[in-house]
DNA sequence: CTGAAAGCGCTTACAG
DNA sequence: CTGAAAGCGCTTACAG
């Protein structure tokens, strides 16, 4: 094609490419006042009285004009910017992250604050760089954040920054992190099943070491202890937090000698596992035994047969605390322990 | 707790809160030379040579100083940020917004870009001030993504910048669109089982009009073609797109006079629900019946019984090549289709 | 090979 | 109520 040929794409890209690059000068004089004038009304900045005709008058050439502030250079001359960094380590896994960004935004914005997020996906080079990229943008602070509940090593450039930690937390715990309440999550789903009038309850737990594989534990002793059910030990069961190990701990689960009514599984993903086994006995959840999960990760929770009654991991929670904390710079330290809240539907 | 009680914290107050701001200036002057000597070895402009000894000097009078260059500052001088903005409609439901967002990512860091995402949730409001926030903070362009397959309304706003739409396209068709082959998915999926054999393949499409519902069919018609056996359209059932379709669908299907051997599911939540109905008559896949998917979602496809062997959803690629696209601006118009790859596993 | 100076597009005391 | 001017922290011709 040669050059002229389509005249229609040539002035396409020309709008794009020499756009004027309308600045606050420009609207200043097609206003007639000056920079500061326009600087006040764009701002309506408290203190300052503008006539309404001058108002009228600017607003009219910004809008003739179309005008765009320019952020940087706005952000520049005020001294900071009005960025909050947001390191995730897997995005691109589960919806967890996304629950995070959306819930971090969304409070970030109420603020006046964007969102600067970055995958690393764990990998130490990744995070280097991405701290890196977030200073030099002079964040107002950091959001670092990991896609399962765990304790992170922090990377030392964090420590530049004001940094709150979510959804996992540091070796020595004197740095404010944002957590779900394991203990109260595990408490609640035992306490479905309790009160539906089960007494033998068996856990299918994860086989992993983790902050959830202990407080999902201990939040279910404490339901049964509260509901006066002596604690079996024989009725807590370990395998690896998948639908395969939750297919696994079912077998087990159900040859032994005296049936439980209800379980409560460590995930969705196990419970999904145990459905299985379930179904290939003619059995199902939960006119032959009750059943609840936990993450309430909707394309499992939401649609197994029967839906699973499940407790939220709340990761949209998560990120709109870690900003507030972040933002408010409260508390000094520690962890805030976010509730876990209960899904009902139809499972137990 | 009274003024200086805790020493401790103050000082860690006060390392962040004063942080000194070094500058430019400062490294230049504690190096003893000159700013644009500084910001000649930091940014190792090509054309200048410095002296390996200034050069040595900078570099050290930065690593004390711990010399961070202020982004915005940079961005401003020289008349144009670093930033790509990818706006996403569904970042916190399915893990396929962060696989868009991890590719363009990755892709645009490769180019010395940094991304500055917003979900709007659809909301038509939310996404007029993230594009506002986007040009204001003048983007190199923006991505503006859709989390499944489809045709979306342009905000007028993203016509004030260069941009690419990412697993959607437009009306008109005449903007730049990075989307799935759904047609070459659609063939590649029916050809895994022409392959091991299969001749009566029903197809469980969805009953949604969506450009994956067409081109799916398309291929798979025109794998059948290729392979010499004839369309039945008995065998191509419509169903919700999830599990509870594919469950219905299923019966429908497994009550069929003359059964067929393989299965090609739309996605991968319907296998789910076929494998659900599969199960309550003691089938499995593929001994009784061979089954593919499509999306390849990870959280079901690869912890089904058996693993489901499924199609892959590009998401990753549809970001990267979407960065590639603005950056390049090539094409300067009309559909780019990236391949859907396909994943063995072992129902088929 | 290196420095002095203007300029990027805003904001913000300070005057008037 | 509004304007002139300095300053934010860089980059980049232009000199030397």
């Amino acid at each position: 094609m040669t050059e002229g040929a389509d005249p229609e794409v040539q002035s396409a890209a020309a709008a794009v490419t020499k756009r004027p690059r309308v600045t606050l000068a420009d609207v200043a004089t097609k206003a007639g006042v000056s920079a500061a004038t326009v600087s006040f009304v764009i701002n309506d900045k408290p203190g300052v009285t503008i006539t309404e005709a001058t108002r009228k008058r600017v607003l009219r050439a910004v809008r003739d004009l179309g005008y765009r502030p320019n952020a940087m250079a706005k952000n520049l001359a005020q001294g900071h910017s009005r960025f909050i960094g947001l390191v995730a380590d897997a995005i691109a896994t589960t919806p967890f992250a996304g629950q995070i960004i959306s819930g971090a935004q969304d409070e970030a914005w109420k603020h006046g604050y964007v969102l600067l997020v970055a995958n690393t996906e764990g990998n130490p080079e990744a995070e280097k760089e991405a701290i890196a990229m977030m200073l030099e943008h002079k964040v107002r602070g950091i959001l670092y954040s990991t896609w399962f509940h765990r304790s992170a090593e922090i990377p030392d450039a964090l420590r530049e920054a004001p940094f709150v930690l979510v959804n996992c937390f540091g070796e020595q715990g004197d740095d404010v992190a944002v957590v779900p309440d394991e203990v109260q999550g595990g408490y609640a789903a035992a306490r479905i099943l309790l009160e539906k009038g089960h007494r033998r309850i068996a856990f299918i737990n994860s086989d992993l070491p983790a902050p959830a594989t202990t407080g999902r534990l201990e939040g279910y002793r404490s339901a049964l202890a509260e509901f006066g059910v002596a604690y079996d030990p024989a009725l807590v069961l370990r395998s690896a937090p998948d639908q395969e190990g939750g297919y696994l701990a079912a077998q087990e689960l159900l040859a032994i000698e005296q049936p439980v009514s209800g379980v409560f599984c460590y995930n969705d993903r196990m419970a999904m596992g145990l459905f299985d086994a379930l179904r290939e006995r003619g059995m199902t959840a939960p006119r032959d035994i009750a059943v609840v999960g936990f993450d309430n990760q909707e394309v499992i929770a939401g649609h197994l047969r029967p839906p699973l009654t499940t407790v939220a991991l709340p990761h949209y929670e998560l990120g709109a605390e870690g900003v507030r904390a972040l933002l408010n710079r409260t508390p000094a330290r520690g962890v805030v322990r976010v509730e876990c809240p209960t899904v009902e539907r139809q499972s137990a």
